[in-house]
DNA sequence: CTCATTACGTTAACACGTTAATTACATTGT
DNA sequence: ACAATGTAATTAACGTGTTAACGTAATGAG
Protein backbone atom coordinates (compact mmCIF):
# COMPACT_ATOMS: atom_id res chain seq x y z
CA UNK A 1 0.00 0.00 0.00
CA UNK A 2 1.34 3.49 -0.55
CA UNK A 3 1.93 6.44 1.69
CA UNK A 4 -0.72 9.01 0.56
CA UNK A 5 -0.70 10.42 4.22
CA UNK A 6 1.49 12.84 3.06
CA UNK A 7 -1.49 14.70 0.87
CA UNK A 8 -3.71 15.51 3.63
CA UNK A 9 -3.16 19.06 3.69
CA UNK A 10 -3.59 19.05 -0.32
CA UNK A 11 -7.49 20.46 -1.61
CA UNK A 12 -8.56 18.37 -4.36
CA UNK A 13 -7.57 19.63 -7.49
CA UNK A 14 -11.40 19.94 -9.60
CA UNK A 15 -12.16 22.34 -7.04
CA UNK A 16 -8.95 24.68 -6.94
CA UNK A 17 -8.54 28.25 -8.83
CA UNK A 18 -6.50 26.99 -11.33
CA UNK A 19 -8.16 24.35 -12.95
CA UNK A 20 -11.60 26.28 -12.59
CA UNK A 21 -10.29 29.30 -14.60
CA UNK A 22 -9.13 26.61 -17.22
CA UNK A 23 -12.32 25.58 -17.90
CA UNK A 24 -13.96 29.08 -17.39
CA UNK A 25 -11.32 29.81 -20.18
CA UNK A 26 -12.46 26.75 -22.44
CA UNK A 27 -15.94 27.52 -21.84
CA UNK A 28 -16.12 30.81 -23.12
CA UNK A 29 -13.82 29.74 -26.17
CA UNK A 30 -16.57 27.06 -27.04
CA UNK A 31 -18.99 29.85 -27.96
CA UNK A 32 -16.24 31.96 -29.44
CA UNK A 33 -14.66 29.07 -31.60
CA UNK A 34 -16.92 28.62 -34.32
CA UNK A 35 -16.48 32.28 -35.38
CA UNK A 36 -12.45 32.60 -34.63
CA UNK A 37 -12.19 29.72 -37.13
CA UNK A 38 -14.47 30.51 -39.79
CA UNK A 39 -12.20 34.17 -39.76
CA UNK A 40 -9.20 32.44 -40.10
CA UNK A 41 -7.95 33.95 -36.48
CA UNK A 42 -6.67 32.59 -33.36
CA UNK A 43 -8.14 33.94 -29.97
CA UNK A 44 -4.97 35.43 -29.49
CA UNK A 45 -4.66 37.08 -32.69
CA UNK A 46 -7.95 38.55 -31.91
CA UNK A 47 -7.41 40.12 -28.58
CA UNK A 48 -4.33 41.78 -30.15
CA UNK A 49 -6.44 43.12 -33.01
CA UNK A 50 -9.31 44.35 -30.77
CA UNK A 51 -6.92 46.29 -28.39
CA UNK A 52 -4.96 47.93 -31.25
CA UNK A 53 -8.50 48.73 -32.40
CA UNK A 54 -9.07 50.59 -29.88
CA UNK A 55 -6.36 52.95 -29.97
CA UNK A 56 -5.09 55.70 -32.34
CA UNK A 57 -1.44 54.21 -31.63
CA UNK A 58 0.07 51.84 -29.19
CA UNK A 59 2.96 50.73 -28.48
CA UNK A 60 4.25 47.59 -27.91
CA UNK A 61 4.53 47.14 -23.76
CA UNK A 62 1.45 49.03 -23.27
CA UNK A 63 -0.30 46.63 -26.38
CA UNK A 64 1.30 43.14 -23.73
CA UNK A 65 -0.21 44.58 -20.85
CA UNK A 66 -3.66 45.27 -22.46
CA UNK A 67 -3.88 42.15 -23.79
CA UNK A 68 -2.55 40.01 -21.16
CA UNK A 69 0.06 38.74 -22.97
CA UNK A 70 3.58 38.12 -22.58
CA UNK A 71 5.89 40.40 -25.32
CA UNK A 72 7.59 37.98 -27.14
CA UNK A 73 4.13 36.51 -28.01
CA UNK A 74 2.83 40.21 -28.74
CA UNK A 75 5.91 40.45 -31.25
CA UNK A 76 5.16 37.24 -32.87
CA UNK A 77 1.55 38.07 -33.72
CA UNK A 78 2.22 41.49 -35.03
CA UNK A 79 4.31 39.52 -37.77
CA UNK A 80 1.78 37.79 -38.84
CA UNK A 81 -1.04 40.61 -38.60
CA UNK A 82 1.78 43.19 -40.15
CA UNK A 83 2.12 40.65 -42.97
CA UNK A 84 -1.78 40.90 -43.78
CA UNK A 85 -2.01 44.65 -43.55
CA UNK A 86 -3.85 44.18 -40.36
CA UNK A 87 -1.54 46.39 -38.82
CA UNK A 88 0.51 49.14 -39.61
CA UNK A 89 4.67 50.03 -37.56
CA UNK A 90 6.28 53.14 -37.70
CA UNK A 91 9.52 54.17 -35.31
CA UNK A 92 8.77 57.26 -32.53
CA UNK A 93 10.97 59.94 -33.73
CA UNK A 94 12.31 60.82 -30.08
CA UNK A 95 13.12 57.64 -28.86
CA UNK A 96 14.08 55.23 -31.25
CA UNK A 97 13.62 52.25 -29.61
CA UNK A 98 9.62 52.75 -29.57
CA UNK A 99 7.56 51.26 -32.24
CA UNK A 100 4.09 52.59 -32.30
CA UNK A 101 1.48 49.71 -34.15
CA UNK A 102 -1.92 51.67 -35.58
CA UNK A 103 -4.68 49.81 -36.73
CA UNK A 104 -5.74 50.10 -40.62
CA UNK A 105 -8.84 49.99 -42.48
CA UNK A 106 -8.95 46.56 -42.92
CA UNK A 107 -8.89 46.48 -39.24
CA UNK A 108 -11.73 48.36 -38.94
CA UNK A 109 -13.71 46.42 -41.81
CA UNK A 110 -12.95 42.88 -40.00
CA UNK A 111 -13.93 43.71 -36.72
CA UNK A 112 -17.44 46.09 -38.06
CA UNK A 113 -17.95 42.37 -39.84
CA UNK A 114 -17.91 40.82 -36.54
CA UNK A 115 -20.09 43.17 -34.16
CA UNK A 116 -23.09 41.18 -35.22
CA UNK A 117 -22.18 37.82 -34.32
CA UNK A 118 -19.98 39.33 -30.79
CA UNK A 119 -23.76 40.43 -30.11
CA UNK A 120 -25.48 37.24 -30.74
CA UNK A 121 -22.35 35.48 -29.02
CA UNK A 122 -22.68 37.61 -25.71
CA UNK A 123 -26.83 36.97 -25.62
CA UNK A 124 -26.13 33.50 -26.39
CA UNK A 125 -23.88 33.25 -22.74
CA UNK A 126 -26.14 35.92 -21.04
CA UNK A 127 -28.87 33.32 -21.68
CA UNK A 128 -27.76 30.87 -19.56
CA UNK A 129 -25.48 33.03 -17.35
CA UNK A 130 -27.52 36.22 -16.77
CA UNK A 131 -25.90 39.55 -16.56
CA UNK A 132 -25.84 39.91 -12.63
CA UNK A 133 -24.06 37.04 -12.41
CA UNK A 134 -21.45 37.86 -14.57
CA UNK A 135 -20.84 41.72 -13.73
CA UNK A 136 -20.26 39.64 -10.31
CA UNK A 137 -18.04 37.29 -11.83
CA UNK A 138 -15.85 40.23 -13.77
CA UNK A 139 -15.85 42.22 -10.43
CA UNK A 140 -14.41 39.25 -8.39
CA UNK A 141 -11.88 38.63 -11.13
CA UNK A 142 -10.73 42.11 -11.40
CA UNK A 143 -10.45 42.39 -7.56
CA UNK A 144 -8.40 39.24 -7.32
CA UNK A 145 -5.94 40.09 -10.33
CA UNK A 146 -5.21 43.39 -7.86
CA UNK A 147 -3.46 41.19 -5.16
CA UNK A 148 -0.95 39.96 -7.54
CA UNK A 149 2.88 40.28 -6.10
CA UNK A 150 5.69 41.45 -7.81
CA UNK A 151 8.79 39.76 -7.54
CA UNK B 1 -9.40 59.95 -40.21
CA UNK B 2 -10.04 56.27 -39.90
CA UNK B 3 -13.99 55.02 -39.78
CA UNK B 4 -14.36 53.60 -36.40
CA UNK B 5 -17.93 53.83 -36.42
CA UNK B 6 -18.02 50.13 -37.06
CA UNK B 7 -16.68 49.78 -33.21
CA UNK B 8 -19.43 50.93 -31.49
CA UNK B 9 -21.00 47.76 -31.07
CA UNK B 10 -17.94 46.40 -29.27
CA UNK B 11 -16.97 46.31 -25.21
CA UNK B 12 -13.83 47.58 -24.21
CA UNK B 13 -11.15 44.33 -23.85
CA UNK B 14 -9.89 45.65 -20.92
CA UNK B 15 -13.45 45.07 -18.99
CA UNK B 16 -13.96 41.63 -21.06
CA UNK B 17 -13.60 37.78 -19.03
CA UNK B 18 -10.87 36.89 -21.69
CA UNK B 19 -8.82 39.63 -20.91
CA UNK B 20 -9.68 39.16 -16.92
CA UNK B 21 -9.73 35.53 -16.62
CA UNK B 22 -6.16 35.73 -18.10
CA UNK B 23 -4.85 38.38 -15.45
CA UNK B 24 -6.56 36.14 -12.87
CA UNK B 25 -4.57 33.54 -13.96
CA UNK B 26 -1.39 35.46 -14.34
CA UNK B 27 -2.02 37.06 -10.45
CA UNK B 28 -2.37 33.09 -9.06
CA UNK B 29 1.09 31.88 -11.16
CA UNK B 30 2.80 34.83 -9.27
CA UNK B 31 2.16 33.07 -5.42
CA UNK B 32 3.32 29.78 -7.12
CA UNK B 33 5.76 30.46 -9.30
CA UNK B 34 8.78 30.52 -7.30
CA UNK B 35 7.69 27.54 -5.53
CA UNK B 36 7.55 25.82 -8.65
CA UNK B 37 10.65 27.30 -10.12
CA UNK B 38 12.46 26.04 -7.45
CA UNK B 39 10.95 22.29 -7.61
CA UNK B 40 12.18 22.08 -11.27
CA UNK B 41 8.18 21.98 -12.67
CA UNK B 42 5.83 23.59 -14.82
CA UNK B 43 2.36 24.59 -13.64
CA UNK B 44 1.00 22.03 -15.99
CA UNK B 45 3.36 19.29 -15.27
CA UNK B 46 2.28 19.65 -11.17
CA UNK B 47 -0.99 19.71 -12.15
CA UNK B 48 -0.72 16.36 -13.87
CA UNK B 49 1.39 14.92 -10.82
CA UNK B 50 -1.56 16.68 -8.31
CA UNK B 51 -3.84 14.40 -10.00
CA UNK B 52 -2.55 11.42 -10.61
CA UNK B 53 -1.51 11.54 -6.56
CA UNK B 54 -4.82 11.63 -6.11
CA UNK B 55 -6.19 8.70 -7.56
CA UNK B 56 -4.94 5.04 -6.77
CA UNK B 57 -4.99 4.87 -10.88
CA UNK B 58 -6.38 7.02 -13.67
CA UNK B 59 -6.79 6.43 -17.50
CA UNK B 60 -5.47 9.25 -19.92
CA UNK B 61 -8.74 10.64 -21.04
CA UNK B 62 -9.88 11.08 -17.09
CA UNK B 63 -6.51 12.58 -16.78
CA UNK B 64 -7.09 15.08 -19.71
CA UNK B 65 -10.32 16.06 -17.94
CA UNK B 66 -9.73 16.59 -14.88
CA UNK B 67 -6.85 18.75 -15.38
CA UNK B 68 -8.52 20.62 -18.15
CA UNK B 69 -5.93 19.93 -20.28
CA UNK B 70 -5.98 18.29 -24.09
CA UNK B 71 -4.30 14.59 -24.21
CA UNK B 72 -1.31 15.76 -26.45
CA UNK B 73 -0.24 17.66 -24.00
CA UNK B 74 -1.39 15.25 -21.01
CA UNK B 75 0.76 12.81 -23.08
CA UNK B 76 3.74 14.96 -23.42
CA UNK B 77 4.20 15.51 -19.89
CA UNK B 78 3.25 12.53 -19.11
CA UNK B 79 6.85 11.11 -21.10
CA UNK B 80 8.50 13.67 -19.21
CA UNK B 81 7.05 12.18 -15.61
CA UNK B 82 7.65 8.92 -16.47
CA UNK B 83 11.55 9.45 -17.07
CA UNK B 84 11.87 11.22 -14.33
CA UNK B 85 10.09 7.95 -12.18
CA UNK B 86 7.22 10.73 -10.83
CA UNK B 87 4.67 7.55 -12.75
CA UNK B 88 4.28 4.32 -14.02
CA UNK B 89 2.33 3.17 -16.67
CA UNK B 90 0.41 -0.18 -16.99
CA UNK B 91 -2.10 -1.25 -19.96
CA UNK B 92 -5.12 -2.85 -19.37
CA UNK B 93 -5.88 -6.51 -19.57
CA UNK B 94 -9.15 -6.04 -21.35
CA UNK B 95 -9.41 -3.07 -22.83
CA UNK B 96 -5.38 -2.75 -24.79
CA UNK B 97 -6.05 0.54 -26.36
CA UNK B 98 -6.37 1.73 -22.10
CA UNK B 99 -3.17 3.04 -20.45
CA UNK B 100 -3.51 3.21 -16.88
CA UNK B 101 -1.12 5.82 -14.88
CA UNK B 102 -0.11 5.28 -11.21
CA UNK B 103 1.57 7.39 -8.57
CA UNK B 104 5.10 6.22 -7.41
CA UNK B 105 6.47 6.59 -3.82
CA UNK B 106 8.54 9.65 -5.56
CA UNK B 107 5.22 11.37 -6.32
CA UNK B 108 4.11 11.53 -2.49
CA UNK B 109 7.36 12.78 -1.33
CA UNK B 110 6.99 15.16 -3.76
CA UNK B 111 3.97 16.01 -2.96
CA UNK B 112 4.77 16.14 0.75
CA UNK B 113 7.73 18.39 0.68
CA UNK B 114 4.92 20.71 -0.64
CA UNK B 115 2.32 20.59 1.51
CA UNK B 116 4.12 23.27 3.88
CA UNK B 117 4.81 25.76 1.31
CA UNK B 118 1.42 25.44 -0.46
CA UNK B 119 -0.24 25.92 2.99
CA UNK B 120 1.68 29.35 3.14
CA UNK B 121 1.00 30.18 -0.62
CA UNK B 122 -2.85 29.73 0.42
CA UNK B 123 -2.58 31.74 3.57
CA UNK B 124 -0.99 34.46 1.68
CA UNK B 125 -3.77 34.94 -0.73
CA UNK B 126 -5.95 34.80 1.67
CA UNK B 127 -4.80 37.84 3.69
CA UNK B 128 -5.73 39.83 0.15
CA UNK B 129 -8.40 37.89 -0.86
CA UNK B 130 -10.43 36.64 2.28
CA UNK B 131 -12.17 33.35 1.81
CA UNK B 132 -15.72 34.60 1.60
CA UNK B 133 -14.90 35.60 -1.89
CA UNK B 134 -12.58 32.95 -2.90
CA UNK B 135 -15.89 30.63 -2.53
CA UNK B 136 -18.21 33.14 -4.08
CA UNK B 137 -15.19 33.35 -6.91
CA UNK B 138 -15.03 29.51 -7.59
CA UNK B 139 -18.67 29.24 -7.13
CA UNK B 140 -18.78 31.20 -10.31
CA UNK B 141 -16.39 30.21 -12.55
CA UNK B 142 -18.06 26.43 -11.64
CA UNK B 143 -21.67 27.95 -12.92
CA UNK B 144 -19.97 29.79 -15.84
CA UNK B 145 -18.00 26.42 -16.90
CA UNK B 146 -20.93 24.50 -16.94
CA UNK B 147 -23.08 26.44 -19.95
CA UNK B 148 -20.02 25.32 -22.51
CA UNK B 149 -21.54 24.67 -25.62
CA UNK B 150 -21.18 21.04 -27.39
CA UNK B 151 -20.38 21.12 -30.82
C1' DC C 1 -18.19 -13.15 -39.89
C1' DT C 2 -17.41 -8.69 -42.03
C1' DC C 3 -17.24 -4.13 -42.62
C1' DA C 4 -18.08 0.36 -41.09
C1' DT C 5 -18.02 2.92 -36.91
C1' DT C 6 -16.46 4.47 -32.66
C1' DA C 7 -13.04 5.04 -28.89
C1' DC C 8 -8.07 5.49 -26.67
C1' DG C 9 -3.98 7.30 -27.26
C1' DT C 10 -0.01 9.13 -29.97
C1' DT C 11 2.25 11.87 -33.52
C1' DA C 12 2.76 15.92 -36.38
C1' DA C 13 2.64 20.74 -37.37
C1' DC C 14 2.14 25.22 -36.21
C1' DA C 15 0.90 29.00 -32.78
C1' DC C 16 1.47 30.69 -28.12
C1' DG C 17 3.56 30.67 -23.03
C1' DT C 18 7.64 31.40 -20.58
C1' DT C 19 12.26 32.59 -19.35
C1' DA C 20 16.73 34.24 -20.40
C1' DA C 21 19.79 36.43 -23.36
C1' DT C 22 20.58 39.97 -26.76
C1' DT C 23 20.39 44.33 -29.39
C1' DA C 24 19.87 48.97 -29.49
C1' DC C 25 18.89 53.09 -27.60
C1' DA C 26 18.03 56.52 -23.31
C1' DT C 27 19.01 58.17 -18.97
C1' DT C 28 21.44 58.88 -14.83
C1' DG C 29 25.21 60.11 -11.95
C1' DT C 30 29.76 61.60 -11.18
C1' DA D 1 31.97 63.46 -21.30
C1' DC D 2 31.36 58.72 -20.14
C1' DA D 3 30.64 54.60 -17.69
C1' DA D 4 26.88 52.44 -15.43
C1' DT D 5 22.28 51.55 -15.34
C1' DG D 6 17.75 51.19 -17.18
C1' DT D 7 14.30 50.46 -20.92
C1' DA D 8 11.84 48.84 -25.58
C1' DA D 9 11.74 45.29 -28.34
C1' DT D 10 13.43 41.08 -30.44
C1' DT D 11 15.50 36.48 -30.61
C1' DA D 12 16.32 31.85 -28.88
C1' DA D 13 15.05 27.64 -26.73
C1' DC D 14 11.97 24.74 -24.79
C1' DG D 15 7.30 23.50 -23.05
C1' DT D 16 2.33 23.78 -23.80
C1' DG D 17 -2.21 24.88 -26.69
C1' DT D 18 -4.64 23.39 -30.56
C1' DT D 19 -6.21 20.87 -34.48
C1' DA D 20 -5.94 17.17 -37.68
C1' DA D 21 -4.39 12.87 -38.95
C1' DC D 22 -2.89 8.38 -37.70
C1' DG D 23 -2.55 3.57 -35.60
C1' DT D 24 -4.72 0.32 -33.12
C1' DA D 25 -8.26 -1.95 -30.67
C1' DA D 26 -13.19 -2.55 -29.37
C1' DT D 27 -18.06 -2.50 -30.87
C1' DG D 28 -22.23 -3.00 -33.53
C1' DA D 29 -25.27 -3.64 -37.56
C1' DG D 30 -26.22 -6.46 -41.34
Amino acid sequence: MDDRTALDGLKPMNKTLPILLSRARETLLSYWRPKLTEMGFTEQQWRVLRVVAEHRRIDISTLSDETAMHMPSVTRILQTLEQNKLVERTRDEEDSRRSWIKPTQKTFDVLASCVETSNEIYAGIEKKFDNNKMTQLLTLLHEFSDIRTRG
